[in-house]
DNA sequence: AAATACAGTTTACATCCGTAAACAAAAGAT
DNA sequence: ATCTTTTGTTTACGGATGTAAACTGTATTT
C-alpha cells in the first residue's frame, strides 16, 4: 500500500543529472549515464517517462527537443529518501547508523563543522537513552 | 541486476522483531506485528519464507513449533542499507542528508558524543570541499 | 483413532522495477 | 516533397514486492 510515490534506484541516478545540470535534454542525460552505466539509451527513456508519470519531473515542450526540470528539489529528495529509510530502523539504532555513516562518506570541513553543531545543540535536550521500540505497537 | 540479496521493506519489520527477541517463532513474529500493521497472519508467514530463501532467517526445524532465528547481524543490515542508500548520492550532499538524519532523529547522549567524536577524528584529514561527481563517469 | 487446531508450504495476483525493443511523430537534409 | 535522423511514446517481459488465500502435514483434544 503505497501512499507517496517514491524514486527507485535507477530514476534517482537520472535526476542526479538533471538536478547537477539544472535542466537537461533527453540526450544530455543519456550521453551522460551511457558513460556512468551499461544502460542503453531505450532504458533511461523509459526511466524519464517514468519520472515524468511520478510527477518528479517534467518537459517543457515549447521547443523539440523537450527540456527536462526537476519538480522536486534535490534536497527535497534527500530528505524524503533518509527519512524513509530511517523510519524502518529501530530507534535505538539510529545513532550507531548515523555514526557508520560519518566513518563511511567522504565530508567537506564545512559539513563537518555544521554537524557538530546540530549534534551539540541537540545533545542539550537529548535522552539519557532511546528505547527500542520494535516490539511495541506504533500508535498512528 | 541485482548482485546481493536486499531485505524489502516489509521483509525489515519481520527482523527487527527477531533481532530483538534474538529468536522467535512465528506466532510471536505475527502477533507483535498484528498489533503495529494490518497484515494478515498469512502475509507474515509469507515474509518469514522469503527471508529464509533469502538466507537472513534459518528455523530450527527441532521441535515444532520452529524457532527461527536472524542469519544476520542488525548492525551488519543497517550498515548494508544504509550506505547502499547513500552510494545513490550526490557525494557533495551527503553531509547534508547526515546532518538532516541528526536534526531528524532521537539520539541518546551516548550516541551523540560517539558521533562528535568521530566527525573531530574525521576533521584532521577532511577536504575543505567534496566535489560533485554527479556527471562524471563512475571509475571502478 | 478420529476430529480439530496449529503452523509451515504452495500458489496467486497486481504493481513496481530493471531492462529494452518497436513504433510514431517531428525536424533536418537532400 | 521525400528521405533520414532524432527524440518522444507504447509495448514487453521477467523478477521483486505487498498482500493473502488455499493447502498440507503435525500436534492436540475428545
Amino acid at each position: 500500500m503505497k501512499e507517496v510515490e517514491t524514486m527507485s534506484k535507477a530514476e534517482w541516478q537520472v535526476m542526479r543529472i538533471i538536478w547537477t545540470l539544472g535542466q537537461a535534454t533527453s540526450n544530455q542525460v543519456i550521453d551522460i549515464l551511457e558513460k556512468k552505466t551499461d544502460w542503453k539509451a531505450a532504458t533511461i527513456k523509459t526511466l524519464i517517462i517514468r519520472l515524468q508519470k511520478k510527477e518528479f519531473l517534467k518537459a517543457d515542450e515549447a521547443n523539440r527537443p523537450y527540456i527536462y526540470q526537476p519538480l522536486i528539489a534535490e534536497d527535497s529528495a534527500i530528505h524524503q529518501s533518509v527519512n524513509n529509510l530511517f523510519d524502518d530502523l529501530c530507534c535505538m539504532k539510529k545513532g550507531l547508523a548515523i555514526n557508520d555513516l560519518v566513518e563511511n562518506s567522504e565530508i567537506s570541513q564545512k559539513d563537518i563543522a555544521q554537524i557538530i553543531q546540530t549534534l551539540t545543540d541537540k545533545a542539550k535536550s537529548a535522552p539519557e537513552v532511546v528505547d527500542c521500540n520494535c516490539l511495541e505497537a506504533d500508535l498512528k
